[in-house]
DNA sequence: TCATATATGTGTTATAAGCACATATATGGA
DNA sequence: TCCATATATGTGCTTATAACACATATATGA
């Protein structure tokens, strides 16, 4: 037994990153580092860095992104990632169970308040919204698509 | 590559359906094939029977469950579980893993919404609240506590 | 008699999250 | 010059577990 009691302690649930990976592939084109960091900043409590780097081959390796070796400026070579069409696609199923997972979610804190009398414990899903920042202090990076994506 | 493309496809991420059977059993206390219905009605589409019942018998084995057979009454016997304290307390700490959960969807939408021109596929998270009934057709089964929890 | 609903289990496999370990480049400080 | 740190990517291995297939038993109704 870890953590606070929770068995399986912090580990991630299963699949659980794939949908933010091609989300954030889908609005940037990223290398591994800072896919990680972006990843942490939308609530990802320090992402084990070789379970992405190996979940973006597996992606890569089922087509749904692509990548290119980024030599020149500084520090190491980087491997940029880049959403493909095929990528997109899945994206939009992923969004579908995502969406599920909210729907489970209101549902867990609709029995939670039954449960206990109404004393949520933390945010609750008053609305909140997260606020995700526009890459907060990252690259800034440009990209080819994106933005004329609409 | 299976379901609608979706790699794991229908695969639940790991440990998902934990907190919710805790909280099911913080509400009432049931037998397994109950628990099963229950959460199926709160948005877990068609769960494995067996990943359930072998859920119950690891939490048993932690401690947090507590289980007594119930013979008496038409058809098979049933296994009828409660909470135990201890899985009183790790529900909290599981309630704050949603909550978690939360967040990390809440951002998924808010970039989604960005990277697509604000077209949210389903529910979106529009603060809908599931409405979870109180145990639809069920037994009614009347337990001990639950009610006065307030 | 047979199908179905109820109810609970075991055997096995495939997958992947996490940890430890490894490598390489560049920068800044002692 | 050497060493620590940040950046950047990878492999080897263990372990947990979700899903599938298979198995069992009781009661009811056709």
């Amino acid at each position: 037994m870890d953590e606070f009691g929770v068995p399986g302690g912090r580990r991630l649930p299963k699949n659980f990153i794939t949908p933010w990976v091609l989300l954030v592939l889908k609005q940037w084109s990223l290398h591994g580092y800072l896919i990680l960091q972006q990843l942490n900043r939308m609530g990802f409590s320090d992402v084990d860095h070789a379970t992405l780097y190996r979940e973006l081959r597996r992606l890569e390796g089922q087509g749904f992104v692509a990548s290119e070796w980024e030599t020149g400026g500084s520090g190491p070579a980087r491997r940029v990632y880049r959403i493909t069409s095929a990528g997109e696609e899945v994206l939009l199923g992923w969004a579908e169970v995502v969406s599920g997972y909210q729907r489970m979610i209101n549902g867990f804190f609709d029995l939670y308040a039954q449960a206990f009398g109404f004393a949520l414990p933390a945010d609750g899903g008053e609305g909140g919204r997260s606020g995700v920042p526009d890459l907060g202090d990252g690259e800034g990076d440009g990209d080819g698509e994106g933005e004329g994506a609409h």
